[in-house]
DNA sequence: GAGTGGTCTAGACCACTGT
DNA sequence: CAGTGGTCTAGACCACTCT
């Protein structure tokens, strides 16, 4: 999507200090789930009044980059946590209800990155890339078949991983073991019909109709670290989008 | 979808602020477009600080609710703006681009509501509709169909309107005919089959895959004052979603 | 009790708009 | 020019957490 505009010459107080607290964040100078020092030492380490941080650090909140705690601290925000986890999944029953999936690997390859995956993921050509193949269950049902692009670069050694040692989430093994911290993600949503390969994993017919879901998901400064391609039974479940 | 938590028992004063003004915007006593009045004035009025105000009326900025401009004035959001307009429009080019939808109307005519639109809409057993059924043409082609039911309590007399009256962009005309304004908006998606109707209308053959989309609007306090259901040949768009 | 973030105030200065 | 919203400061009080 269009995205990225161009900065005002001149930027706020608050706002710089955003900015150094981003790139302070992005350095890895606190972990996922780790205290940041308080609004009066950074005030004070910057040279400025508490109230500039508080607005910098309420941006970074509202940003999802930290979670704050009125009497404990601020946080650096992680997948890990109950409430971050599927935070991006947006598959819910037609009841409403949201109930957490379950995911069934079906591979675990490195590859070379095609042309689509360089450009995606802003690699070089020939780069290295881990796909991962898999189901994804709801409710007892297999519902989605996944595939995830990630490039090697960042997550070394994930291409060699058994598929029994992947995890249920991917973001929090993301974070806890690459140290790369998913910010944001753009979804393109699109109507498909049904190979052969997705309408026998998926138990409907060739041609039945599958949404789409194209994801690119991004860390710090907006680069791009995963391209995930999911294919939806939406029988049962639609994808939730709430728009303001 | 699972909204509304409850209120905590004391609020404070700025959310106080925010209710009332949301209260004062939701009666009608400024028109979208018109100028609320200055922050001085409602600290006045209020017996408040002006950061009080400032947090409060930020909020309903956040929320879409007005609009702000330095050295002009705060505004009562408006989707007759341009920069409002199709805000709520989701399908993009396949090469990103956006271009906006024109509308063909194939009926308009009043109706009881059936159970589902009662529920949907919280209206009355044996309620009066207007329902609408339109074409919605992207770049020259026909690229999705659309149907419209909306209250004709809300809505007097526009069941009665002829098609070639009715603009492309409904939730202008709700905001200035009936002055009802769509805050936003709940979206679910599937994907479907295309049935007879809808693979001649879109130029597809039956079984096709679309995207449906059905959409909850809503106004102030959450109450919903549409329900539209799309139907998308999404061979060259997507539905665009962000997630943070 | 010391330390945290959240609220609220009061006042200063600024950039920008309309006249 | 007076009036608007945007930024920044300094200080007070609060609810809450940890030890």
């Amino acid at each position: 999507m269009p995205r990225g505009s161009a900065r005002p010459v001149v930027r706020p107080l608050f706002a710089q200090i955003e900015d150094l607290l981003v790139d302070r964040l992005r350095s890895g100078e606190w972990k996922p789930g780790e205290p940041l020092p308080s609004e009066s030492e950074f005030a004070e380490a910057y040279r400025v009044s508490q109230g500039t941080v508080r607005k910098a650090i309420a941006r970074m909140a509202a940003d999802n980059l930290v979670v704050r705690f009125r009497g404990r601290g601020t946080f650096v925000a992680s997948h890990t946590n109950e409430r971050e986890h599927s935070h991006f999944f947006h598959l819910h029953r037609d009841d409403g209800t949201k109930d957490f999936p379950q995911s069934r690997i079906i591979s675990c390859r490195r590859r070379k990155a095609g042309l689509d995956m360089t450009r995606r993921l802003h690699l070089d050509a020939g780069a290295d890339v881990t796909v991962i193949e898999r189901l994804r269950v709801i409710g007892g049902a297999v519902r989605a078949i996944e595939t995830i692009m990630v490039p090697e670069e960042r997550f070394r050694g994930l291409g060699a991983m058994r598929g029994e040692d992947l995890p249920n989430e991917l973001y929090p093994l993301y974070e806890t073991r690459y140290g790369v911290r998913v910010i944001r993600a753009e979804e393109r949503l699109k109507a498909v019909a049904a190979d052969a390969r997705e309408a026998e994993a998926l138990g409907v017919t060739v041609g039945s109709p599958l949404l789409e879901i194209d994801r690119t998901a991004m860390t710090y400064a907006d680069v791009p670290v995963e391209w995930r391609r999911s294919r939806c039974n939406t029988e049962k479940h639609f994808y939730f989008s709430a728009l303001r």
